[in-house]
DNA sequence: TTGTAAGCGTTATCAC
DNA sequence: GTGATAACGCTTACAA
């Protein structure tokens, strides 16, 4: 880990190496990688003399001859966001594994910040581009692009690009699923804006359970709102003066759960004895922290990166997929549901 | 954007822009690079010829030559979790605004992992490196590197190293100065694991204004737990009982000030009417969404992930510094706080 | 103003 | 087994 003293800028080169052990560039370079075609005795001598020198090779130059750079592009939106850093990290999981490195743009939302990422990216001879969006609802394609790209959280429109995104139909299946489980019969659903369609996805798959099970949505239909604790606290408070033997509240995230747990305390109802609650992205923050502790839904992001990552190196490979894969969530349950009492 | 048809795999090269313009290789480089020692007319014609074949140069080779591959490593400890994300928006902020990019590594707390992802970034030639940590405790030396290393969040306990961390003593002390402004007189701190170095300082801060004002906190001294929405209203509930005129409690934490604002809500004290809460991070997910929202302190990580930057870049440029440079906190005032009614 | 050629640090293909 | 040598894509003296 030192730096060779008198030597303090420039890194050791194989030459250095090939010279300090007395072969030349060729051999060492078949020493260092394990090629066949050198004596035991002689790779000895070079490994040595790297050692000594510490070398490490320049991948750099490696990847100018071998046209690839040993490095993905990832693109998010939502760095600041609690949904593309599980994915990056299943990603950078996937990727660390191998020889390959992640390099990192925040676009930020912005069309015209993420075509200039692309662009640099590109000109860094990344092998390959995964996108991930800030909301799962899909997005414009970057089209045709030198190398294959994912898209990840949010999918491409175009149906011939790689995407990968999570489960909201089942999402809301198992919600329901668990809540009839649990012997709940007036189910009330609230949610978050309107204009997202996973909403109304985690919506569609929890209604269809209860309807097979003959259990008709509180209302006829869900709240929408806001992804808010705020809209939570109204939403709860709405429904109870509505329906005042509602048994339980499947929530759009965990920040509305939160929400609906505070109004269903204050007004002296308990959770989950006469009212089960459910939330959903199991924000570990949100749920944990929670009286009682959240039933939620884990979309299982980081799985999803590691998917994304999958299929990126396959395509990079030469073996290209299309069409949008989908990666799906599982339920956790806690304290806030529950077998409803006799 | 468009695949070259019928060469549907490797990028153009300046060759074949070269060839394309009818100029030398030569040319058609000064060209794209802006020197001035090329006719207008044939320099329009390299350009143009550059735009068909969407020509974008190989960085890689560029740095070959340069020994500089625009490339910073940024190693962090906290993926997952909250500190590290605006930290690294800075850095990435500040490293693209230039023509560099950021190789990111998630060392996940882990020493080898951290040993492994610096070695290979070595070999990626990186121009230098950000660590940052998972805690804003002081952390084992990297040692000397052949390049540049600055440590954001958790410094280096070696001051010969360039650090950046958050000011934790002027957060401590803001939240107490703001408190004092607001009149109160009868203030408890509650914070988390004593443990954390950071814990401490907030503490001393704030102590340290309350008593330059003849304030004594409540109890003595300021009460340990743990960083939880749990530790927070269990605090809040031992300081009501034993101290029933408490008119401020300082929270180590937005998580536990969350907590602390619950228990009081439910005691019937009124925020911040009786009670001023204050917390700290201005995690706005939580902040926000309390009722009232929170008074917090903003450690101003995204500068301090720019700041981390931009000392990297002064090193790599041949002006290395040392020392630990601290970033100032901010408070941020909102609803939980407030004048102590008559 | 333009072109030729050397070289950046590797790996791969040959001769030896 | 080993060692020249030619790539890889680019920049930059230096020559024309």
């Amino acid at each position: 880990m030192q730096t060779t003293p008198g030597n303090p800028r420039k890194p050791p080169t194989l030459a250095d190496v090939a010279k300090l052990a007395g072969v030349s560039l060729a051999t060492a370079s078949k020493s260092l990688n394990g090629r066949q075609q050198v004596k035991a005795e002689t790779r000895e001598r070079v490994l040595s003399a790297a050692e000594q020198l510490n070398f490490s090779p320049n991948v750099l130059a490696r990847h100018l001859l071998s046209g690839r750079s040993g490095t993905i592009g990832l693109v998010t939106h939502d760095l600041e966001g609690r949904f593309s850093i599980p994915t990056l990290m299943g990603a950078e999981d996937a990727a660390g594994t191998g020889k390959t490195s992640v390099l990192l743009c925040d676009a930020r939302g912005d069309a015209l910040r993420e075509q200039y990422h692309v662009q640099a990216l590109l000109g860094r001879r990344v092998d390959g581009l995964i996108v991930v969006g800030a909301r799962p609802d899909p997005r414009p394609s970057l089209g045709q692009l030198p190398v294959p790209v994912v898209y990840a959280y949010a999918p491409s429109q175009d149906p011939a690009d790689m995407s990968v995104v999570t489960d909201n139909l089942l999402g809301g299946r198992l919600v329901a699923e668990h809540l009839l489980t649990c012997g709940r019969t007036r189910v009330a659903i609230v949610t978050g804006d309107a204009g997202y369609g996973a909403a109304h996805d985690r919506v569609d798959g929890a209604s269809a359970v209860l309807a097979e099970a003959g259990v008709e949505v509180l209302g006829g239909q869900a709240l929408y709102g806001s992804w808010t604790e705020e809209w939570g606290r109204t939403a709860a408070g709405l429904l109870i003066s509505r329906f005042d033997d509602v048994d339980a509240i499947v929530c759009g995230s965990d920040q509305i759960a939160r929400g609906v747990l505070d109004t269903l305390r204050e007004s002296g109802r308990r959770v989950p004895e006469d009212v089960a609650v459910t939330g959903h992205d199991n924000w570990e923050i949100l749920a944990l922290n929670a009286r009682p502790q959240l039933t939620s839904i884990d979309m299982n992001l980081e799985e999803l990166g590691r998917r994304a990552a999958a299929l990126l190196f396959d395509a990079i490979e030469g073996n290209p997929h299309s069409g949008t894969e989908v990666i799906p969530s599982r339920l956790v349950p806690r304290g806030s549901t529950g077998p409803k009492p006799a």
